[in-house]
DNA sequence: CACTCGTGGAA
DNA sequence: TTTCCAAGAGT
């Protein structure tokens, strides 16, 4: 069955095909680069990061040597950063053990920080022709409801046996389109969210689900788990033309960027202040509070803002000016949101 | 294997 | 408003 999917796959992505900043060549950078930014992020979302992070870092080399707060300056508002961290490590190794030139067999290409099974796939049959299946979200919805197949999307197991079965009947020479067509089919019209596009399906004659009317059964969805939340008091710190900001941790959420200090909890305005004494800012006024939510995967923070003017740039903190805050900076979304403060 | 790790757009 | 989730990888 899935022996047929070449030849009614290609010649609709050659007509459907979206006119994507990271298909206009197959230069392993520019595909490496895009599937990375790609992990589970919108494609409208990555466009102007995408073209951004290019002009900035144009080759491998420029990547391996730029300063980690211009890499994550440059994902600022993505999110999961441990992926621009990968790639520049990754970036470096090309450097260091492939002299410079992107590797060319799926194992090498595996092997590289941030690249997994998916991503490996993907750039191996795209860059240079290899027979490699990408089995992403769109693969494993597409395939799952073709053969009616109820196991769990979230299994790896089933993922790698996907990849397997389909990595057997990729078609010589048009390798990188079959992936490509594969994953298009699943993002434009074999869609989630009970709204799959049937009627002009390339697969339609083929498709157990569609046969059976039960398209919206698959893929199965697994149980959803309630995340913790979190509560925070945000202190934005203004003394002069510049705000307080400090580097998180190295390790764990928002690794390596930077914040706006904070402390646990939810305070009182007068607790707050005197939290601020504490640090040496000097604190002369509350100009105002606000309260904002912020919702991660598996995380929700609930958030007061409170705004104090100080007296003091107390040397704890790096105090950022306006310039710094918009072109140094990266302060994930979490923080940005309190600088609209003033702005209300 | 289950959990961690962001964000914003759409239903 | 709440939920869902999009071209996953690392641990």
């Amino acid at each position: 069955m899935l022996e047929q999917l070449p030849v009614l796959l290609l010649p609709w992505f050659a007509e459907h095909r979206r006119d994507l900043p990271w298909r206009r060549d197959r230069e392993p950078y520019h595909v490496w680069l895009s599937e990375i930014m790609l992990q589970q992020t919108r494609v409208e979302a990555v466009r102007g990061y995408y073209l951004r992070f290019l002009e900035r870092l144009p080759d491998i080399a420029a990547l391996a040597s730029a300063p980690e707060d211009v890499l994550l300056k440059l994902w600022e508002g993505l999110g999961y950063y441990s992926r621009v961290r990968n790639l520049q490590k990754a970036a470096q190794c090309v450097m260091e053990q492939h002299g410079g030139e992107f590797p060319r067999e799926l194992s090498a290409i595996r092997a590289l920080p941030g690249i997994g099974d998916y991503t490996a796939g993907a750039i191996a049959s795209i860059c240079f022709e290899a027979p490699t299946a990408a089995v992403d979200g769109n693969v494993l919805r597409v395939i799952l409801r073709l053969t009616v197949c109820a196991d769990s999307p979230a299994d790896v197991r089933v993922r790698r046996r996907i990849g397997e079965s389909l990595s057997a009947i990729y078609p010589a020479g048009h390798c990188g389109d079959f992936t490509q067509a594969l994953m298009e089919l699943g993002a434009t019209v074999c869609l989630p969210n009970g709204a799959p596009q049937c009627e002009v399906c390339p697969l339609r004659s083929l498709c157990e689900a569609h046969a059976q009317g039960t398209e919206l059964q698959f893929p199965t969805k697994p149980p959803k788990k309630p995340r913790r939340i979190e509560q925070r008091t945000v202190f934005v710190l203004q003394c002069g033309d510049r705000l307080a900001v400090c580097k998180r941790p190295s390790r764990g959420l928002l690794a390596g960027l930077w914040q706006l200090p904070d402390v646990p909890g939810k305070l009182e305005t007068a607790e707050a202040l005197r939290q601020a004494e504490q640090w040496g800012v000097h604190p002369t006024g509350i100009v105002k509070t606000a309260e904002r939510t912020h919702i991660f995967t598996h995380v929700q923070w609930d958030l007061r803002g409170v705004w104090l003017t100080c007296a003091a740039e107390a040397p704890q903190f790096t105090w950022a000016d306006e310039n710094a805050l918009q072109h140094e900076i990266g302060l994930p979304t979490a923080y940005r949101q309190f600088l609209d403060l003033h702005a209300e």
